[in-house]
DNA sequence: CACCGATGTAGCCGTTCGCCGACATTGCCC
DNA sequence: GGGCAATGTCGGCGAACGGCTACATCGGTG
């Protein structure tokens, strides 16, 4: 899911915090905020602390990537991954007898 | 790229800024920042706030993606994918004879 | 209805932010 | 070496942060 804004990490952080039956109080103790931040977090801040919004999603277990140009991916030489014409090969091999 | 720490924020900044060809100056006045705020951003400063950064990932033109459980993904009926088992399909592909 | 936890709001307070202007430091080209 | 742009650092400033306590709303459950 895309992160634009402030407040779709809030969205997203209540989503994921109630998906897993967590009260603020509860989520604001993993994360070592106050439960205040909390609140105002979900709220959408957008003069939140970058620290305490990463602890957050850590607390959470959710995870943040990056995408764009000038942006090293993480793809190692024996990650490589053998070019093919998928939809040609499925097309034959539906036409193939077991 | 994954991004954990307000680190991992400044060097991927500082990565983009560059393969861009943009100054610290250019990258501000852009981002509707200061100057001196994009020097602390790169050295993975944690309390800086959120909304700036988001600002300044958008100058760059770069994206974060969010991932997790609890996190509704955005794929529609549309885009449902066929399961299929790909190795035993390739492997018999390759002993066919075109 | 009364009770209870979960959530949102308000004020106080010490700390830190981010901008600014000015000044080192670095690296590059003539 | 001299000049120049880019980068990093310092102190000062007004403004906002985030934690805290306390209070007001809700929403269920008895």
């Amino acid at each position: 899911m895309k992160v634009r804004t402030p407040l779709d990490f809030g969205l997203m952080i209540r989503q994921a915090r109630r998906s897993r039956g967590m009260t603020q109080q509860q989520l604001a103790r993993a994360a070592a905020v106050g439960r205040q931040w909390v609140v105002e977090i979900e709220a959408g801040k957008p003069r939140a602390e970058l620290g305490r919004v990463l602890q957050t999603l850590a607390a959470l277990d959710l995870s943040l990537s990056m995408h764009g140009e000038g942006i090293a991916e993480v793809r190692k030489a024996e990650d490589a991954v053998e070019v093919v014409d998928l939809r040609a090969i499925l097309d034959a091999h539906r036409r193939m007898p077991p």
